[in-house]
DNA sequence: TACAAACCCTATAGTTACTATAGAGTCAAG
DNA sequence: CTTGACTCTATAGTAACTATAGGGTTTGTA
């Protein structure tokens, strides 16, 4: 039962230099290579790098991640920290869709005051974002993911 | 009325960096300079700088805020583009909130199957990360910004 | 006038989680 | 034996900054 890595990302759904790259940052143990030098996977390696992407799809950070696998790793640990981490996620979840609803209020009523005024210099939009000082320093804090 | 890089960083409550950084980016036209070659900003570039922050608020890419600007800055054009542009916007907003919600609900979902067993191996959540099949491709596309 | 603190300058590398590219080797089918 | 699909490594690019190194300028004060 051993696959490269093109069967690997076709299971997983994930691209092949995604799969590498993991490997690169340590979260996907090196294979063994064939006589060519081609990565060969097994079962091990399949599971884990689905729940990789499980995480991942639920937008946890490689550093998130690597935490979780480290306790997944070592079996006889208390999982008290699993909870922990899996709850600030959901915190940081939390917050990020607060901030954007907060910001979606102010972009549609920002929306309402371009009465069709059809010229830029006119355009209350415009206005609206030069002038308002609504904000601090409030811009939403998040994550990059794919 | 010429102010320093450092007060004009107060002023729009972004750095000094940052600012250094939309002017190379072409977003901040580059000012004047002292005899010893330090930057003078005048008011045009306070109000350029807040308009530019407080798109950044709204999480708005500069390559979005370059499109407003420069509509902004030939003020006898049509202001639709305006519309357009902040239409679309919304909508990313709103994606990146239900796509946020629903990674929410399963992230709630996975917290429920930690009963308190203590041990990492028999983690209800650790194991709801393997095995759970929810998911085709559907991280969650989120922008960089800070 | 001398010195230090606070400010400013440029250039370069690092961050996150990839994506894209170049240039080359491997393998199976025809 | 050649074509095509696949694989390899290494490097650069993405977004919007942040951090660092190594210097110059201004300001206050002793
Ligand atoms: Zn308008
Ligand atoms: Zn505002
Ligand atoms: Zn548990
Ligand atoms: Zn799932």
């Amino acid at each position: 039962m051993e696959i490269r890595i093109g069967d690997l990302a076709k299971r997983s759904g994930c691209e092949v230099v995604t799969i590498r790259y993991y490997e690169k940052e340590g979260l996907l143990p090196k294979p063994a290579r064939s006589g060519g030098n081609f990565r060969l996977y097994g079962e091990a390696h399949i599971e884990r790098l689905q729940f990789i992407r499980h995480c991942r799809s639920l937008d946890m950070t490689l550093s998130e991640i690597r935490a979780l696998l480290g306790l997944r790793d070592n079996p006889m640990q208390d999982c008290g920290e699993v909870n922990t981490l899996l709850e600030a996620h959901i915190q940081q979840v939390e917050m990020r869709v607060s901030a954007l609803l907060q910001l979606k209020r102010h972009l549609v009523d920002l929306r309402e005051k371009c009465s069709g005024s059809r010229s830029v210099e006119a355009c209350g939009i415009l206005q609206g974002l030069g002038n308002c000082n609504c904000h601090g320093e409030s811009a939403t804090k998040s994550q990059t993911s794919g």
